[in-house]
DNA sequence: CTGAAAGCGCTTACAG
DNA sequence: CTGAAAGCGCTTACAG
C-alpha cells in the first residue's frame, strides 16, 4: 500500500516467478492465457504500472521523443508565434498515438541542448521546430549528425542531405496565394518577407510568388520585396518602407500572418482600405487570422497531417527504415482580404 | 565511438574504479579536486552523459514533471485556448529552470492518464491545466490523491483541501474589470460567460463584477448574466441571446477575449458601435486581443509568473515541503474597446 | 580520498 | 509454458 508495487509483489500473489509476471504484463503468447489473465487482474489491482526507468534502461531505449522549439530568442515569451504552437498541439497528439512520451523543450534554455536527449537516454530522437534565423542551427546540426543523433527538422529541405526536413510546400503555398490575387485582377504586387537564405521557407514562398507572376507575364522587380521578420510590428514597418517608398501597387502577399496584420495596420493608418485599395494575402492561417479586420485570406498548413508526419518520420529514423524528405501540400483559405474579382 | 560511453570507460582511462567517476561528475567534493577535474574533462571529451535511466532508476525519482493539459473534448484541435498555450510556454521555461524535464499530454488520449505518470516512474508530480468542465475532473482527482500522487492543479481553489491549486485572482480581475468600466460612466452591465461551479474561474469572475456593481450601487439582476464557453462561437451567440433579450446595456464584460471577440461581432452585426454604444472588456489578454477591432481592454494575467509558482509549488510538494494554494494578481490592460470617459 | 559491492526493477536469452 | 540468472548503468552505504 504504501511503497509501489513491483513485478515481484504481483509474483509473490500470483504463485508465479517475476520472469512470468514480466512476460504475462507485455501480453506474451509464452504465458498461458489463464496465467497470464490471472496476472494481469492482480496488476491492475495493486495499481501496478511498470516502472520505466527499470524497462527503458533494460532495453535501452526510452519510447519518448524530445521537442525542441528553437525560438528567435529576440521574441517576446508571450509573442512564441502561434503557428508553432499549434505544431506543438498536433506533435503532441501524434506522439501519443505512438505510444509515446513528448519532452518538451525551449532552446535558449540549455547552451548544449544538442547534446544533452539522445546521449542521457532521455529520448530516441529529437524533432526540431525553429523559427528564427535557420543560418544559427547549421553548426548544432552538425554536431548532431556527427553523434548520429536521430532528428528531423521542421522546415524547407535542408542542404545536407542527411538533415532529414518535414515541411510544407512553400513554394506552392506562394504560387496559390499569388494567382489568387492575379486572378482577382490585381497587378501590382509586393512581397513582404525576408526572401534570403537565412529564412528559407520565406524565401520559398518568395520563390512560388515570383513563378506565379512570371507565369501571368507579370513583370518582376527586386523593388517589391521588403524584408521582414515573422512579427506584427515588423509587418507594419516593411509596409511603412514600401509606401515611404512611393512604388504604386494593389497587392500584397505577406510571408505570414503576423506580417500581414501589421501591414494592414500600416495602410489603414494612411486610410488606404483593405481590400479595396489593396488586396493582402498571408500566410499560417492562425487563429486571429479570422478574427483580422478584414479577415485575413491565407494559406493553411495542415499541422495535423504536419505533426504526424514529423512524428512518423522520426520513429523511422530511429527503427532504421528508409526515410525520405517531405513536402506537405498548403492549401488556400478564402476571407475577405483580397475582396473579390469585380474591380 | 560507435556505442556511448559509460562511467566505466571513464574509469577505464583515467585509472580509476567507476564509483569515483560516478562521484567526481556529480561533483562531489569527496574527490580529490585534481582527480575530479581530470575525470570531468574525460568525460567531456567522450562527449559522455549520465544515463537517466540508470541514475533514476537508481535514485528513484525521474526529476521530470509532466504537464497535463485536459482540454474540453469539443473544441477543435487548432483552437486550443491560446492563454494554455502561453502558460505551456512560461511552465517549459520554469521546469528547465528548475533543472528538471518536462513531459507534456493531452488528456483525452490516454483514458488512465491520472495513473499513468507517478505511478510508472516517469515523472515525479504532475501539473494539471484544464479548461473545459471542471466537474468532470472530481472523480479523477480523488483518485490522484488516492493515490498519492503529486499534483498541482491551475485555477479556482478547490473545495477538497488536500487538492493544491494555483490560479490567478479571478475575484480581483472580475472586480477591476468591472470599475474600469464604471470609472469610464458606464452603467447597465451584462456579464458573458457561465457562472456555475462548473466554470469556476468564470464564476469567480463573475463574483468580482457583481461586488463592484454593488460597491457602485449599482443594481444586479440575474438575468444579465449569460452563459457561454471560452470560444469565440459561444461568445457571438451570448451576445445575440442578450440583444434578443431585448434589455438595455452600455457594458459587457466577457469572461474570457475570445467570448468578447464573438460578442462584438455579434454587436457590430447588429450596427452597435463599439465602444461608443457598449463597452467591452475581455479577460486573458490572448494574442489576438490586441488585434481585435476595436483591440481589446482586457485582464492580463501574468503567466510567467503563473508558470514559475505552479513549477515550484509542484516541486515543494514533491520535497515533502509546506506549500499553500495562491492567488496570482491580475492587471488591467487598457486598449480601446471601452472608449474613453467623456461620454 | 578511494574502491568493492549491493541493488534500483525490469527484460530476455538460456535451460528445462 | 515456466523459472533461475544475468545484466542494463548508475548511486551510495560500507570499509578502508
Amino acid at each position: 500500500m504504501s511503497s509501489k508495487a513491483t513485478s515481484i509483489d504481483i509474483a509473490y500473489r500470483a504463485g508465479v516467478s517475476q520472469s512470468t509476471v514480466s512476460r504475462a504484463l507485455r501480453n506474451s503468447p509464452l504465458v498461458n492465457l489463464e496465467t497470464r489473465q490471472k496476472i494481469q487482474a492482480i496488476a491492475k489491482e495493486l495499481n501496478y504500472k511498470v516502472d520505466k526507468n527499470a524497462s527503458n534502461l533494460r532495453t535501452q531505449n526510452s519510447h519518448t521523443l524530445a521537442l525542441l522549439l528553437c525560438e528567435d530568442p529576440t521574441n517576446d515569451d508571450s509573442l512564441i508565434n502561434p503557428f508553432f504552437l499549434s505544431m506543438l498541439g498536433s506533435i503532441t497528439r501524434a506522439t501519443a498515438q505512438q505510444g509515446y512520451d513528448l519532452l518538451v523543450s525551449f532552446q535558449q534554455l540549455s547552451s548544449d541542448w544538442h547534446a544533452d536527449y539522445e546521449d542521457s537516454n532521455k529520448a530516441d530522437g529529437i524533432i526540431l521546430l525553429g523559427y528564427g534565423d535557420y543560418m544559427d542551427y547549421e553548426q548544432k546540426l552538425e554536431h548532431l549528425l556527427a553523434q548520429q543523433t536521430h532528428f528531423v527538422i521542421w522546415g524547407a529541405e535542408h542542404n545536407n542531405k542527411s538533415v532529414l526536413s518535414i515541411g510544407c510546400d512553400n513554394r506552392q503555398g506562394g504560387k496559390i496565394a499569388t494567382e489568387h490575387l492575379i486572378g482577382l485582377g490585381r497587378r501590382e504586387f509586393a512581397f513582404l518577407g525576408d526572401a534570403s537564405s537565412h529564412s528559407p521557407e520565406f524565401r520559398d514562398r518568395y520563390q512560388g510568388h515570383l513563378q506565379a507572376l512570371e507565369q501571368a507575364g507579370l513583370n518582376i522587380t527586386a523593388a517589391r520585396q521588403i524584408a521582414a521578420i515573422s512579427t506584427e510590428s515588423s509587418g507594419y514597418e516593411a509596409a511603412r518602407q514600401l509606401l515611404a517608398s512611393g512604388l504604386s501597387f494593389d497587392a500584397l502577399f505577406a510571408a505570414s500572418d503576423l506580417i500581414a496584420i501589421g501591414a494592414i495596420r500600416a495602410l489603414k493608418e494612411q486610410g488606404i482600405a483593405v481590400p479595396e485599395q489593396v488586396a493582402v494575402v498571408g500566410y499560417d492561417d492562425i487563429p486571429v487570422a479570422s478574427f483580422a479586420n478584414p479577415p485575413l485570406t491565407t494559406i493553411k498548413q495542415n499541422t495535423q497531417l504536419a505533426g504526424e508526419i514529423l512524428v512518423d518520420s522520426l520513429l523511422k529514423l530511429i527503427r532504421g527504415q528508409a526515410v525520405s524528405p517531405q513536402l506537405i501540400p498548403t492549401s488556400l483559405v478564402v476571407r475577405s482580404s483580397c475582396g473579390s474579382a469585380n474591380l
